[in-house]
DNA sequence: CCATTTTCCTATCGGTTTGGTAGGTTTATG
DNA sequence: CATAAACCTACCAAACCGATAGGAAAATGG
């Protein structure tokens, strides 16, 4: 299960993405954003304030927001949002994707007791994290901000 | 991630799942496997003792394995390794196989603050669920105990 | 009847994680 | 220089996790 800190990520990085998309329509717009406001994203998402604040400042350690600060400050996007991959943003917060250490990519830790060539559990769980990554890699921000009735979508 | 009571129970169970077939190829067996004591399973695998039983006391409870008291008793499957699917181990130990509780099926719980129907990320997530389902449901405790290098697979 | 072996049950416990709060520091803007 | 924003550190209560303790109940063999 999800964390409530990365349910609360996806709800900001949701404001985020239409933040980005708004701005970068205007005729010539720069690679970042205009920055948004921790205040902003609580108006459109209630929440606390202070825990997303750590959270934002996670997902910019990480790599994915950038920051300015002052008045007329904020957070923005470092990339695309669909250079942005769901799965990035859980490693940051959650940790490990892969079911069990042993069969994780980012996280490997070594199965004790247990001969992962032919431990019958350690191939299951390998299907798993592939099922999942084969989402959580493709999947974007940007189908986080999609709206399911629009026309076209790949 | 499979929490450890999980993973001990995939350990135990795969020592069930050996005991059933040893005991069904005997020419004409019972539906039930003899019964395999704690102990046995420990001696197998090496684990806590009083943790295990709780584990088993779970798994008894979530209908996946009958018990024997005294002299010569100990656990057995209910049912042929084929019909109990990973998932349901995992319901037992671990609760919910969703990454949301809004996209969960048999646990589910509907999301504060959110309009299922519009919410990205309660799309995306079903996706990721239904993934994780499609091994889940498939792969049974038969599977735990697979040798690779088995000439034929399904 | 009794000793032994097993499951069964309840309670507890230390450590970690989770979700959240508090209070202040630093940096930029006008 | 006032204001508004991110930044940082510390702390906290509750829940959860992995495990242990100590027995009660039931089945078996002698």
């Amino acid at each position: 299960m999800l964390s409530k800190k990365a349910q609360y990520a996806f709800r900001a990085l949701s404001s985020l993405v239409r933040a980005d998309q708004a701005h970068r329509k205007s005729p010539e717009g720069e690679a970042v954003g205009t920055p948004l406001a921790i205040s902003e994203m609580v108006k459109e998402h209630p929440m606390s304030t202070k825990f997303l604040e750590s959270i934002l400042l996670d997902l910019r350690r990480g790599g994915i927001l950038g920051s300015k600060k002052g008045k007329g400050g904020g957070y923005y996007l470092m990339k695309h949002p669909e250079d942005t991959p769901l799965a990035q943003v859980i490693r940051i917060l959650d940790g490990p994707i892969a079911p069990l250490a042993c069969v994780s990519l980012n996280f490997y830790e070594r199965c004790t007791d247990c001969n992962e060539a032919v431990c019958g559990l350690n191939r299951l769980m390998s299907e798993v994290r592939d099922a999942n990554l084969a989402i959580l890699e493709k999947r974007t921000l940007a189908d986080l901000a999609v709206n399911p009735d629009d026309p076209i979508r790949r």
